[in-house]
DNA sequence: GGCTTTGTTTTATA
DNA sequence: GTATAAAACAAAGC
């Protein structure tokens, strides 16, 4: 393998990396919240975080290089696997099978958002005496895993939730929608390809289509579908949010 | 060259 | 130890 920024490899050290990935096997690969899992032969894991603007890309060897490709895997089949990452704030763990201690927040993780077993009645149980606002709570990973900006932003518009709400100040009937939306706009963005604004690929290098169906992010000054009012942006939880004050509360 | 961006980690405080 | 909020950090692009 070649690897061109050092940084992006965060456990173990770069030269240990080296060694230890040599000539493993990628035998499946997993999710686990925004973390990626390659499950490699010898017991070993290699997690991925892409943070914003990462991507792995599948790309034959005489593809010239991109100038943010900064690690290469040399893959068999003639085929490389390339962690591309214009801003370089992606991450790279290789650690043994299930001990993820060293890989970032992995062992940390709430529950999945859309596994069979979590039930609306196990996400409302969460809520207990939670006074941060809903949208820092959505965007928790140890409170729940995966939600991201663009998506916390959107289940709370679909919801009618102002994403300033404390938490304990929601009623039964505000978690029952935020607990469908989060699962029904989930699936869309996974049946849509994902969110390309700007550079959102997939391995592929196919871009995504779920900004089309997106109802606020980056929609602030345009009408709001529902009331009419206009969306607006400001910052909670220390992130941009867009909003509609009309029909949010 | 300061500001924006998001996800995570760190720090401070209760 | 836990919950929370704010600040810090990553670094490129405009």
């Amino acid at each position: 393998m070649d690897i061109r920024v050092n940084s992006l490899i965060a456990f173990p050290k770069v030269e240990n990396f080296k060694k230890e990935i040599k000539n493993k096997k990628i035998l499946n690969i997993t999710r686990r919240g925004k973390y990626i899992l390659f499950h490699l032969s010898q017991n070993k894991t290699m997690v991925v975080h892409l943070r914003m603007t990462g991507k792995l890309l599948i790309k034959d060897p005489e593809t010239s290089l991109d100038k943010h490709t900064h690690v290469i895997f040399h893959l068999n089949k003639d085929k490389e696997l390339r962690f591309n990452n214009i801003r370089k704030f992606g991450r790279i763990y290789l650690v043994n099978d299930n001990e993820y201690k060293n890989a970032g927040g992995l062992s940390e993780l709430g529950p999945e958002p859309l596994a069979e077993d979590f039930t609306l009645e196990k996400f409302k149980k969460k809520f207990n005496n939670r006074t941060a606002n809903i949208k820092a709570l959505l965007l928790n990973q140890k409170f729940i895993a995966g939600l991201g900006n663009i998506y916390t932003d959107e289940i709370l518009y679909r919801s009618a939730v102002d994403p300033k709400r404390k938490a304990n100040t929601l009623k039964e009937t505000e978690i029952n929608k935020i607990y469908n939306n989060m699962r029904e706009i989930l699936k869309l963005g996974i049946k849509y390809n994902g969110t390309t604004f700007s550079d959102y690929v997939n391995a592929f290098g196919e871009k995504g289509r779920f900004q089309e169906k997106l109802q606020v992010y980056q929609k602030n000054g345009e009408k709001c579908n529902r009331c009419g009012r206009k969306i607006k942006k400001t910052k909670v939880a220390g992130r941009s949010t867009y909003f509609c004050s009309g029909c949010q509360k």
